[in-house]
DNA sequence: ATGCCGTGGAAACCACGA
């Protein structure tokens, strides 16, 4: 079972890449973030002619988050992070595929920090760990995927001095990530690749796709459950080389059933 | 080092992203 993440920055303008890519991957279960796009805005003909059922939450301008499947229709078990009902963001959908639980995020980028924004990101973290701490409990695989906007570590930053004092690699920014990963989850990425330099996002401008001047920020983190069926993983980087494509690439896992 | 690009929505510029 194939299982990806990939940040569209605009589901509508991004629809032929995104089809092309849904095309040629064939993953089973895709979550899906910066959909950019009111609720009733959401291409859901085209998603369900490409063979997927969807679940989305979406937001007009900013933010939105989906979970595709061509595999079952996802069951949805959350809409919207718990723990702050003044936080009207759409940032987080979460639901059962096939008896797996996949919490799909898109986690605020938090610049300028310090300042509201950074304070925002921060609670949010705290928020997720929180909820993540529940998923933990469960008896069934569970997967937390999306872009988390954290560099976890300097492997992770083409170059990581230039970066310290970004929202997305300030010290209280990764140690949140570790807090989260401490509590047992893996990070599939990483455990596969533990010392190669991979990147998940490159910059529009400054040639930075070209140069390889990247970042990884897009993750999946498994329960123990899930880390036990890990095949694979891997980024399609090629994507970010296409016409019309978003700022990051796909991300995927494959796990074997149960 | 920097929104230099890209997207969406409103308005012919602005907010926002990482």
């Amino acid at each position: 079972m194939k299982i990806a993440t990939y940040n569209v920055n605009g589901i509508n303008g991004r629809l032929p890449v995104l089809l092309r890519w849904l095309n040629e991957s064939a993953p089973d279960v895709v979550c899906l973030q910066e959909l950019k796009a009111p609720q009733e805005k959401f291409p859901e003909q085209a998603i369900k002619d490409a063979g997927y059922h969807a679940i989305w939450h979406g937001q007009k301008s900013w933010n939105g988050v989906a979970i595709l499947s061509r595999s079952g229709q996802p069951v949805e078990t959350q809409r919207g992070l718990p723990g702050d009902p003044e936080d009207v963001h759409s940032r987080y959908i979460e639901a059962t595929v096939n008896d797996i639980t996949i919490g799909c995020l898109y986690l605020p980028n938090g610049n300028p920090a310090p300042g509201p924004k950074f304070d925002y990101k921060l609670a949010w973290f705290e928020r997720l760990t929180l909820h993540a701490a529940g998923l933990l409990t469960l008896k069934r695989p569970v997967i937390l995927t999306g872009d988390y906007n954290v560099m976890p570590t300097e492997k992770d930053v083409y170059k990581p001095e230039g970066w310290v004092n970004d929202a997305l690699f300030r010290p209280e920014t990764r140690a949140a990530f570790k807090k989260l990963v401490d509590q047992g989850w893996t990070d599939a990425i990483r455990k596969l690749y533990p010392n190669d330099t991979i990147y998940t996002f490159w910059d529009y401008f400054r040639n930075a796709y070209e140069r390889n001047a990247g970042l990884r920020i897009d993750h999946f983190l498994l329960n123990a459950e899930t880390d036990r069926r890990l095949l694979a993983a891997g980024v399609d980087h090629h994507v970010r080389g296409w016409e019309k494509t978003s700022d990051h690439a796909p991300v995927w896992i494959e796990i074997k059933a149960a």
